[in-house]
DNA sequence: GTTATTCGTGCAAACGTTTGTATTTTTGCA
DNA sequence: TGCAAAAATACAAACGTTTGCACGAATAAC
């Protein structure tokens, strides 16, 4: 048996008031009086009223719950995320309903229809790699809601984007790479067409360049931000092209680089320097430990609610892109080492 | 310029019939006609009409959200956990409202009062540590909303709780490190007024009991969840204690002693040997490898959706607790290994 | 003392659906 | 053709708020 729930109709009758007067009572508007609107309050709590933000947002026309949609909330990156623009957006009064695309263009799709049926005041989105095509972005801005991107973003939509400084952190770790000796630096990168792995290609072949040295494009693996693409990748590289460092676009494919060189042959391992890029957890906890380039994502999500404040309720959109500051953290992996060095360690120890 | 949003009676007046005609075909009704309830369709989204949920939801008197508080989500574990819900819920029609409660009582209350207000269809939570009192849950039920707990839960509150068979992964980790060899296990616990580190910590007395050791009350390490905490704890019972093994409650605290012992002894380090729970991403990486309890918990997921969907609905609320197996990992931190054995393995290959 | 102004509150419509009931239209059958 | 039954649609109220406007009372200005 449902209990009916109460409402502010309920309290208005209570206190011999009117409904109106009671909703401006619990909404602090200074035209209803002191004594009243304490009164309301205290009546509303004794009677344990919870207001009913459905009918409140259908009345105003605007809700305060904002949609979030990720490729994946299990990844380090994108939960910090999460924090950062929750830190931001509760204190402010608002809701996040935060969805997943896994990777896929139709989940990421539907979860932005299911936003704009639940009427969010706007939308926060990072699209997955599968996405090449924006109709389902133009459709939220068409219909007026506020739409911030962050991270993997496309400028095909107009609005705020908050990225990383991929160029620069690319930039950066490829240079460490060539100041410890590396010449024939291996690329792993993600799908070229989604500007995060794009720009950090490019800031990779700025470093080249910089450094007189020309870029073999048999160097550059695309579609290898997995684990077992970059064990696989290496393996090959190895083989062929007499590589002396890899410079990854992710931490995942590094790892499985690093574990295969590591099987392959023990005495090699140390020679190929690896880099990776997001720091993940893990990062520092593994033998050796990756060097890798940290990105802010508290600070992200941050930024990004703050536009996403800044957006509500303007009627013109602000097409602007804010770049978040990047740094890169230097770990064994990429300082030239041996392991043997380790053992003659481990021996006059014990 | 905000432009107005197409609504079911902009579809029944452009198709001269009445909006409760279109809201029948839009929902499938037969008591409209096939023919009618297909022009509808076509003209809706021929108009770009999205439903407006938050109306529907007023007057239907429930929400198909459903809302969801965890400590945090960028805990592998509680992500995990969500993307199991998600993949139950997503395609029943249900969306997922998620808050985070980052372990204090007053943002889990804020956040349940939130997902109140909003009137979701249903709420799925796992409490904090810090959440003693359970008045916030007792209200939940109370305006007869579902509740499903699942992991840290508590039976202050009836209804149905998913949770780990937390006794049993003790059991058999401690069992696995008696069978190597140890006997003075001491054991990292979180706040033993939770249901989760209670169960565990039983799990672990049961295994020495069995085994016919005494449970020596200095060897219960409390509130020590986290990679610091273990840290210190270790050094203190490695110089005060004589163990010879842990077994903790948390793969982090676990990760703590283990870099500790490294830095302490390198010789030393193989011969206490360590196990967590949850086996954590990071698990299988460092060095030596974490012995583990593995949590299936996209599989716990999976049963909290099922709950809810039985729960939605029903007037009565089953009071029951739902165990999903747990499976301990053998890995290299619980055999007895020494470090100067690898080392000679590295020179005799380079 | 009259007229403005401010203040506190009430009235009623609106937000976009859903749904029980009433009404019209169609169909079946004698 | 007539009439009941069935089918299809229309009507209208309701969900719980918010808010522009109206209204009376109290206060201020002249």
């Amino acid at each position: 048996m449902v209990k009916r729930r109460v409402t502010i109709i309920d309290i208005a009758k209570e206190l011999g008031v009117t409904p109106s007067t009671v909703s401006r009572a619990l909404a602090g508007n200074t035209r209803v009086s002191l004594p009243t609107r304490e009164k309301v309050l205290k009546t509303a709590t004794g009677m344990g009223y919870h207001p009913n933000m459905l009918a409140a947002s259908l009345r105003k026309g605007r809700s305060d719950t904002i949609g979030m949609v990720v490729p994946g909330i299990n990844r380090h990156f994108f939960s910090h995320v999460i924090s950062g623009v929750e830190a931001i957006l509760n204190p402010a009064g608002f809701n996040l309903l935060i969805s997943q695309s896994h990777e896929k263009e139709e989940h990421e799709r539907k979860a932005v229809r299911s936003l704009l049926s639940n009427r969010v005041g706007a939308i926060i989105l990072s699209h997955s790699v599968e996405t090449t095509a924006f109709d389902h972005l133009l459709e939220i801005v068409n219909e007026g809601i506020p739409l911030v991107q962050f991270d993997r973003v496309t400028t095909d939509v107009p609005g705020p984007r908050i990225v990383n400084d991929n160029f620069f952190g690319a930039l950066r770790s490829t240079q460490h790479l060539i100041r410890n000796g590396s010449r024939r630096i291996a690329h792993f990168s993600g799908a070229l067409h989604i500007n995060v792995y794009k720009e950090r290609f490019e800031g990779y072949k700025y470093a080249l360049q910089q450094a007189g040295i020309e870029f073999d494009p048999s160097l550059l693996i695309e579609n290898c931000i997995i684990q077992d693409a970059g064990a696989e990748a290496v393996e090959k590289l190895v083989a062929n092209n007499r590589i002396d460092a890899v410079f990854s676009s992710s931490d995942y494919s590094a790892l499985g680089a690093l574990k295969k060189l590591k099987k392959m042959n023990p005495g090699l391992s140390g020679q190929i320097l690896i880099s990776g890029f997001a720091n993940e957890p893990f990062a520092e906890l593994i033998d050796p430990s990756l060097t890798s380039v940290e990105q802010n994502a508290f600070e992200m999500g941050n930024q990004v609610a703050h536009a996403i404040i800044r957006s509500i309720g303007k009627d013109e959109i602000m097409d602007e892109e804010i770049q978040v500051p990047v740094r890169l953290i230097q770990r064994e992996s990429s300082i030239w080492y041996r392991a043997i060095s380790k053992c003659s360690n481990h021996l006059k120890k014990t």
